[in-house]
DNA sequence: CTGAAAGCGCTTACAG
DNA sequence: CTGAAAGCGCTTACAG
């Protein structure tokens, strides 16, 4: 079924027929209402790859995150399908589980279907030389997300770590906590930015964070819950805990919990991302808010710029955190209290 | 950078890369070393969009479901991706919002990209005449996931709710709940199979379940929050809640704290799904479990089948559920010892 | 083992 | 306002 069958019923050529789906004006209304009856009476669907092969375009964009399980990566997922599905792209997604080989494959398949452009959040492996395989030498358009790979050039947008650390150190600092340990989340520029800010952020009020007590994991649950293992195992209980992410943040208070030690009233806690969980947890969970509905959304919006326009300079996009301070870091004002 | 330039390059013709690309074994060693020796030379990347239009196939799967930032529905996505992948499809990924128009929008352009088969979530209103336009009609094998449409004729697969629901009203019977109360959700099959399934369970002990304890909403974290408050206007507190899943349950412990009640403590509380966060809550949560990553399994294996032979009478699969016991549906046994 | 030709279902100048 | 022809980048019998 296809317009060659929709021209043989009405008596035109395919060309018309081809006007006619795409609403030229410039085919006379009677000839449209009869290319139109026929449609419908033949079942006639659109196939709008043969249509993309003619035009060079796909109308389609690729989508590659980690792991979809994570909160805040299923916000930003489904931030950019709104706009894309609403502007009218297929969305081609898939996910890489923090695998720098899958995420290769991905990408690949996601190339080799000539989407017009890719969104990704990059694993936590992923080199420069990776992503000049996969998407610099084929010319296809990109915008990265969330991690910012070094040495790769191209348009990005991620949160201000740094600035989203010190404002969690600060409160830290400022609550009156002298031991801090920074827990979870892979060795990554994310992390590492996380960490110097909170670092800078107690420095402001003098105080120290030993580089013994950050502990390197997945960015998955059960890594909050292996690196309390590790840091009780290492030494004796720090004042607060800053974690890498609110996911992992959730799996320090299971691990906490665990050892007989109540989060929030034993040990501060604070993450970020600000996930929905984060308000909805006993106790509440302080964190630092790094808005994925607004990445998604610049994020879309980059990458239609770069779409069309190939040959602009990358842009970076570097949105400000916002903490939310909640009970989970308040041990001291209670205990003072009581 | 075509098969045409390849083909020109090595002194062959587009016939003989074509087999190269397929490996077909009948080229020469010799021929087959410079045709790929051009490719990487000349940065060919084989087009699948072309190759799919002439071979009538596409590679890729359409997955449309309702909101991924529910984890249940998460892990499910992410079980059909990883077994979809490694076969070497790609997935075209769509996110209804449980809206019945959205949905239709989604499924319209995968069958217009040919997809070669859609997995569908059904929205919680989508009827029998939806989905016989969308898919039906087009002859798109498809398969349903988690939500029966009644009087749509397809593969499905599923979890036994009534079974599930007894599984959980058993359990507060059995725990000596009195005044039981089901909370959240939107009306669906899978709603009232589970409604009906406690209300089977509780029976067996001679309690029932009050019609006017049972409050419809989303199926959203906030749906929880919600139900809380309207069943706080309507009367006193009951013995024992039942949520509609694991997602509303964690609404519902927020909606509980906010009015100083504690859940586990002052009022048993219990869900369905059992996904990660169940385990991690405090109190953990008792639920029944319903294996997403087993319904995605399923779900691929069975549309897979009927994309080879699309003429095979439906099957539905029906997956037990199991109960958790935690630590949120024991309050009557703590009271006790105390 | 390799090539010439037809075709997948569209769109797009171009001519009338 | 409508049609004939070429072409998007592949694959597939078929012939040699």
């Amino acid at each position: 079924m296809t317009i060659n069958d929709v021209a043989a019923a009405t008596g035109v050529s395919r060309a018309t027929v081809s006007l006619v789906l795409r609403d030229e004006p410039r085919v006379s209304d009677e000839t449209r209402r009869r290319v139109h009856e026929a449609m419908e009476r033949l079942g006639y669907v659109y196939d709008r790859r043969a249509a993309n092969m003619r035009t060079q375009r796909s109308m389609t964009v690729g989508l590659v995150v980690t792991d979809v399980r994570n909160p805040y990566f299923a916000e930003l997922a489904m931030a950019l399908e709104v706009v894309l599905h609403d502007l009218g792209y297929a969305l081609l997604q898939g996910y890489s589980h923090d695998d720098r080989e899958r995420e290769a494959r991905l990408l690949e398949v996601m190339v080799e279907n000539r989407v017009d452009g890719v969104v990704l959040l990059p694993s936590k492996d992923t080199t420069a030389a990776d992503l000049h395989q996969r998407v610099v030498l084929p010319r296809m358009p990109h915008v990265l997300l969330a991690r910012p790979v070094v040495n790769h050039e191209s348009d990005y947008v991620g949160v201000d770590n740094v600035k989203a650390g010190r404002l969690l150190g600060e409160h830290f600092a400022a609550e009156g906590y002298g031991r801090v340990a920074f827990l979870g989340g892979p060795r990554s520029t994310a992390r590492s930015d996380r960490l110097r800010g909170v670092r800078a952020g107690l420095a402001r009020h003098g105080v120290k964070l030993d580089a013994k007590l950050s502990i390197v994991t997945s960015a998955e649950r059960g890594g909050g819950i292996a690196a309390v293992q590790a840091l009780l195992e290492a030494g004796p209980l720090p004042e607060a805990i800053a974690a890498y992410s609110d996911n992992v943040a959730l799996g320090i208070f299971a691990g906490l919990r665990a050892a007989g030690i109540d989060p929030g009233r034993d040990v501060a806690v604070g993450g970020f991302d600000d996930i929905p969980e984060a308000s909805l947890t006993h106790p509440s969970l302080t964190s630092v808010a790094t808005f994925p509905d607004r990445v998604g959304n610049e994020a879309s919006r980059l990458l239609l710029e770069r779409i069309a326009t190939p040959d602009i300079d990358p842009r970076r996009v570097i949105l400000p955190p916002a903490l939310s301070v909640r009970g989970s870091s308040t041990t001291l004002r209670r205990s003072q209290a009581a």
